[in-house]
DNA sequence: AGTTGACCTTCCTGCTACTGGAAGGAAAAT
DNA sequence: ATTTTCCTTCCAGTAGCAGGAAGGTCAACT
């Protein structure tokens, strides 16, 4: 199966395919003659992995460490849930920093008054005046 | 006043300040035979401002226009909220994703015995067994 | 056989907002 | 005079790709 196919079945792009390539997350088969990387249902299986990882935020790096311990039946759950953990804590720390940005703009942008007159509490906040 | 001595007097690091001048954010007068900047205490005022704007995650672009409309005294408060809701719009949408992804990482970690043995809903999850 | 169109390849650039470091001039301290 | 510290510009790297150019390949149609 050519990359083009593999891409419709993953649904990652030609592009990302190649790029998981050039960074050995998978290593297709090459046409000799051609060049043409040739995709078996085995590197699709785990080019849905690496979908699914990157849509939970893990690296590449992340990703590369989760293939190969995905690969290896000997492997310990220990040393999965050990990545795991630390993007969660990763996770957790930026979805409170985020929200706490996002309360501290919604209160600016409550007290706007959005008309044409000049004063504005988002600029005033922006320039120190009150804090 | 030289760089250093506003980075000081601001918390923003001499290459940031280098980096907001080469993005005409700001621009401080030139020693005409050293090429030193020289910073007035307007300069640091809105480098403060920058500070705060990037702080509450507003883009470089976002800034620029924020610090035109904080020096135009016939602005209507209308163009800042634009700019600031916009930015609230994506602050919301980016931390509903990060709960979202926050969560269902907890779920799988909190699943996952974490010990040596291979068995791990992590790398199901992942392999897509499940879903 | 020739040609079109749809594939494929590699390589280079650009995106965001900086950070780190090299090479070299300038000013202050010793 | 020399050392130290500060300043300058420029280049590379970060994460994870996307866009595009230049060129090879393959099946189909005329």
């Amino acid at each position: 199966m050519l990359i083009g196919e593999a891409s419709k079945q993953t649904g990652l792009s030609t592009k990302t395919i190649r790029f998981y390539c050039d960074r050995d997350l998978i290593a297709p088969r090459r046409d000799p003659f051609t060049g043409y990387r040739s995709f078996t249902e085995n590197d699709l299986a785990k080019l849905r992995f690496l979908k699914k990882a990157r849509q939970l935020d893990f690296s590449i790096k992340d990703c590369s460490e989760l293939l190969i311990l995905y690969n290896q039946p000997d492997r310990a759950s220990l040393d999965v849930k050990t990545i795991a953990s630390k993007k969660l804590e990763e996770l957790d720390a930026k979805a409170n920093e985020l929200n706490s940005l996002r309360n501290q703009l919604k209160l600016l942008v409550e007290r706007c008054s959005g008309d044409h007159l000049p004063d504005c509490p988002i600029l005033d906040a922006l320039a120190g005046e009150r804090n």
